[in-house]
RNA sequence: GCCCAGGUGGCGGAAUUGGUAGACGCGUUGGUCUCAAACACCAAUGUCUUCACGGACGUGCCGGUUCGACUCCGGCCCUGGGUACCA
């Protein structure tokens, strides 16, 4: 071999560890564990693109140096492999989902080995796999029989629970499944009739289908609920042991929303029942000038007065029309109407009347709020259009303001009767005492978090394991008989009530019942894609048990998730959603652990950079970049790979779509010069770049290498090739510490000198600190210093090359595996143990101190490491420059700091 | 609006505990090799100033703490991400 082959290498070394299974993951109850996870990725057709490998290439280095550190490594790889755009292919082309989820599962897979992870794909699990969706039913079926226990704060079998006496048997059902952690509920979703189908938050935009643009309405639909609620206090609380970047835990922390305050009942006059409020700011309570009731809040249409009903029931008709969109986002003007009916101020029975508005959400808090315009600025939007009084009861500084405008923090109290001069905060507790004291309210807390709705209208997803009997009402598939495997159905389409298309597996949802053997029908709806990710990390523990979802042994062996990489866009659902499944396991002692990913950390998301040409309006003439502004022009996505560094091929682009045959340019020093813009990679946006290309033509660890230099992997950055070759090239010149031109081994067995030992071992020792720091950028940097002091002191010895492959290794895997062989080792450097760096070769005898005056660089001196402060003190003051800084003046003061600086102020 | 992250050469970035700002790489310029080009290699490269030695300035802006600030504190500006009438 006479150069560096890539392609060879590569193609030799993934074949040797698939071969000899060099990944498998054994257990080994000797070593100290651990595990490291990347989230793993829903199959799309597009394939892989060079964003996608950029937390796999961080995960698997840690991997392999963690191995190489005597660790027992689970590092894994699996497919979420449920979803719907395999869906929505099916009903446009017929085609099977699972026919498509293969295909594509099989295209990642060949992509992600070509770049050289070191998984173990023995432990591949599929969501969509009828043994691993199995599980997955089995563990809702125990959220199904299970409920939570307020007092010990956990989850309970269902038999725990205890029953209220004297009820009849049907109300004893009803009970029991008003508790279940996973409940039914009528709740109102986004309906499309146009489509037939029920579609997420994340499907509307604007109030009608992001898909066609067909509207949407609110629809009550009977859906599984998951009782998520009940864990807000947990899944809070065990933040503060993780170890995950800040803005993820404030991101669940704002998500979850607890907040502290009172409810408040206020009697409405002439009327038996009160209205109850909630509030953070019970201290505002004389502020009150009237009450607000959602417009679907139950009193609404039993208060209205008769006068007012006509008015009423127009807005009522009016909202229920708006979409949650148009009800926040488009319209911030305060709408609203009177009921005629009135409260009553508990504290100093004032009289204040009850209006009704959208802009008090029915699901928040008890529906209804006590408005206090001078300190909330909603209330006051609203009293300042309908004119109502505005009283100021918390001033800033003690002094009474002018109302002009809202003051929302806390202060002193003022127009508030006896507690006049009181501190807001401290008047806080005194209400909240004196309101419980009196019976009319009591401290209160209050989640933004709402309960998971579960359940899809779809088909490509788990079958919820239940089934609806005449006599029993809902009852749990037996154990025994999981997994509910998804039927074959003809067409994939929603039907038009709104029920899934699994309704229409006539033979399959016709079943019998399980207690007395009674037709009964299964349940249609299926899970939503959260479902197969909340638990998937587990099931690599042990991903064939057939008895268990996964050995309790194993789980304990390897649980936590010690390091846990991926999008920061799963930040509140995938990651809440997966500690509240979690905890509920653990809860049921099915999982040893509280949490389940112990450190979390968010790779940046590499962005494209896309293209432009400048089409002149009405022509088909192209005009360069910067001549653009000359002409009234379109700019078009051109595709990038017609591009290089900007300058397009036009040759290439005329042949690129047929109407640009005959395409005309006007450029500038005789090229095209295209536009570009950093956007997110799409391949709408024809700025996807696969890493296929790269690996043909740098070679895979290339790629590594290269994604890892781009930058802190934390940090988001628009992908660009421009570098690309000084990776490549450090590879290179590394493969020449061990070869000559000609090709041969110039390896040799001389005894390397200082120097050499130096450079080896700070990059030995660096690189390990570096690797558990995850600063995998400066890693590269460091192999390029030490490889650059190698080639210049033309080190070719053994001693020194060795270490330096297990150390490269975990980034080069490839180039290093031959490496290794070359020098005659055995087996596979994967199993080599990381060297240890030897702090004799690092100690220096002396050091060169920057001696700055009056804290600016003005000379450097070299004094031996134990050199006494004094004598440097001395030594410097002596010298002829700093004395020429001085300038005959006394010197105020030197400060010498050992092994680091010299200042002297004058 | 609120919350979070960030702002350092022409570019990506480094500086881990307050201690030589700009490591490493790209790009650019000059050179060697070559008939020539590519590749490779060598050298220079923050800005301003100076024939040169050198000097001044310099980490978004303003101020503070300190012998010393990219790093800490206060205020402001800008960029990216999240969230949105949550009482």
């Amino acid at each position: 071999m006479t150069e560096y082959n890539f392609q060879e290498i590569e193609k030799k070394w993934q074949q040797y560890w698939n071969e000899r299974q060099v990944f498998k993951t054994l257990e080994d109850p000797d070593k100290p564990k651990y595990y490291v996870l990347d989230m793993f990725p829903y199959p799309s057709g597009a394939g892989l693109h060079v964003g996608h490998p950029l937390g796999y290439i961080a995960t698997d280095i840690v991997a392999r140096y963690k191995r190489a550190c005597g660790y027992n490594v689970l590092h894994p790889m699996g497919f979420d492999s449920f979803g719907l755009p395999a869906e929505q292919y099916a009903i446009k082309t017929g085609q099977h989902p699972a026919e498509t989820t293969e295909t594509n599962i099989n295209r990642f897979k060949k992509q992600l080995e070509v770049l050289g992870f070191s998984y173990d794909w023995q432990r591949e699990v599929r969501t969509s796999d009828p043994d691993y969706y199995r599980w997955t039913q089995w563990i809702f079926l125990k959220l199904f029989n299970s409920y939570f226990d307020h007092q010990q704060q956990k989850a309970l079998d269902i038999s725990k629970l205890p029953i209220p006496s004297g009820l009849t048997e049907e109300e004893k059902q009803e009970f029991i499944n008003e508790q279940r952690l996973a409940y039914q509920a009528e709740i109102s979703v986004n309906w499309c009739p146009d489509l037939g189908t029920v579609l997420a938050n994340e499907e509307v935009v604007g109030g009608v289908s992001e898909r066609g643009g067909y509207p949407v309405v609110r629809k009550p639909l009977r859906q599984w609920m998951l009782r998520i609620t009940a864990y807000a206090d947990r899944l809070l609380d065990g933040l503060e042991e993780l170890d995950w970047p800040e803005s993820i835990k404030t991101s669940q922390k704002n998500w979850i929303g607890r907040s502290y305050g009172a409810e408040i009942q206020f009697p409405i006059k002439d009327f038996g029942e009160g209205i109850t409020v909630y509030t953070t700011r019970p201290d505002t309570i004389y502020g009150v000038t009237y009450m607000v009731l959602a417009p679907e809040h139950l009193l609404v249409p039993l208060i209205t007065t008769d006068q007012q009903k006509a008015t009423v029931d127009q807005y009522l008709e009016q909202t229920s029309k708006k979409s949650d969109l148009e009800r926040s986002d488009l319209d911030k003007t305060k709408t609203g109407v009177f009921t005629g009916a009135f409260a009553i101020n508990p504290i100093n029975q004032q009289h204040i009347p009850i209006w009704i508005s959208d802009y008090v959400l029915i699901s928040y808090g008890t529906g209804a709020v006590m408005a206090v315009p001078g300190g909330d600025q909603r209330d006051f939007e609203f009293a300042k259009k309908f004119d109502l009084p505005i009283i100021l009861v918390v001033a800033e500084n003690g002094s009474q303001e002018e109302l002009q405008e809202v003051y929302a923090g806390h202060g002193t109290m003022i127009n508030s009767a006896e507690y006049n001069g009181l501190h807001s905060k401290e008047f806080t507790k005194v209400i909240i005492d004196r309101l419980e004291q009196e019976g009319v309210g009591k401290a209160a807390v209050n989640y933004k978090l709402r309960d998971w709705i579960f359940t899809r209208q779809r088909y490509w997803g788990e079958p919820i394991p239940l089934i609806h009997t005449e006599k029993d009402g809902v009852v749990a598939v037996p154990e025994d008989q999981l997994p509910v495997v998804l039927p074959e159905v003809e067409d994939y389409k929603p039907t038009q009530d709104g029920q899934s298309p699994l309704a229409k597996a006539e033979e399959w949802v016709n079943t019998i019942s399980p207690v007395d053997g009674s037709p009964a029908k299964r349940e249609t709806n299926t899970m939503p894609q959260w479902a197969g990710s909340c638990w998937y990390y587990l099931r690599f523990m042990d991903p064939e048990n057939k008895q268990n979802l996964a050995d309790y042994e194993k789980l304990k062996q390897w649980s936590p998730v010690d390091l846990y990489v991926g999008g920061a866009e799963h930040a509140v659902l995938h990651l809440l959603y997966a500690r509240f499944w979690h905890k509920v396991l653990h809860d049921l002692e099915i999982v040893p652990t509280d949490e389940p990913f112990q450190k979390l950390v968010n790779q940046g998301m590499i962005q494209g950079r896309s293209n432009f040409a400048y089409r002149i309006q009405d022509t088909n003439t192209f005009v360069s970049f910067n001549l653009r502004k000359e002409y009234k022009t379109t700019p078009i996505h051109v595709d990038i790979d017609l591009c290089r560094n900007d300058v397009l091929d036009i040759e290439a682009f005329r042949k690129w779509q047929p109407d640009l045959t005959d395409a005309e340019f006007v450029l500038e020093n005789g090229k095209y010069i295209c536009g570009s813009e950093v956007e997110k990679m799409s391949k709408s946006k024809l700025n996807v770049v696969s890493p296929d290309q790269i690996v043909t033509r740098y070679g895979a660890d290339t790629l590594r290498m290269y994604e890892m230099f781009l930058g802190p992997l934390e940090q988001g950055k628009p992908w660009s090739t421009h570098g690309i070759d000084g990776v490549f090239k450090f590879l290179r010149k590394f493969w020449n510490l061990f070869h000559n031109d000609e090709g041969n081994l110039i390896v040799t067995d001389e005894k390397p000198t200082a120097e050499e030992l130096k450079i080896t071992h700070q990059t030995i020792k660096k690189i390990g600190e570096d690797i558990e720091r995850l600063s995998l950028n400066t890693c590269v940097s460091t192999l390029m210093i030490c490889t650059n002091t190698l080639t210049n002191l033309n080190c070719s010895k053994k001693t020194i090359l060795r270490d330096l492959v297990i150390v490269i290794a975990p980034f080069a895997p490839h180039l290093a595996e031959e490496l290794w062989q070359l020098l005659g080792e055995e087996p596979s450097v994967s199993l080599a143990s990381f060297p240890q760096y030897n702090e004799q070769y690092l100690k220096e005898d002396s050091y060169e101190y920057p001696v700055s005056v009056n804290g600016k660089m003005r000379a450097r001196m070299k004094f031996g490491v134990d050199m006494p402060k004094q004598d440097i003190e001395q030594a410097v003051l002596e010298s002829e420059v700093i004395q020429k800084w001085i300038g005959g003046k006394t010197p105020k003061k030197v400060i010498v700091v050992p092994g680091k600086i010299v200042n002297v102020v004058v």
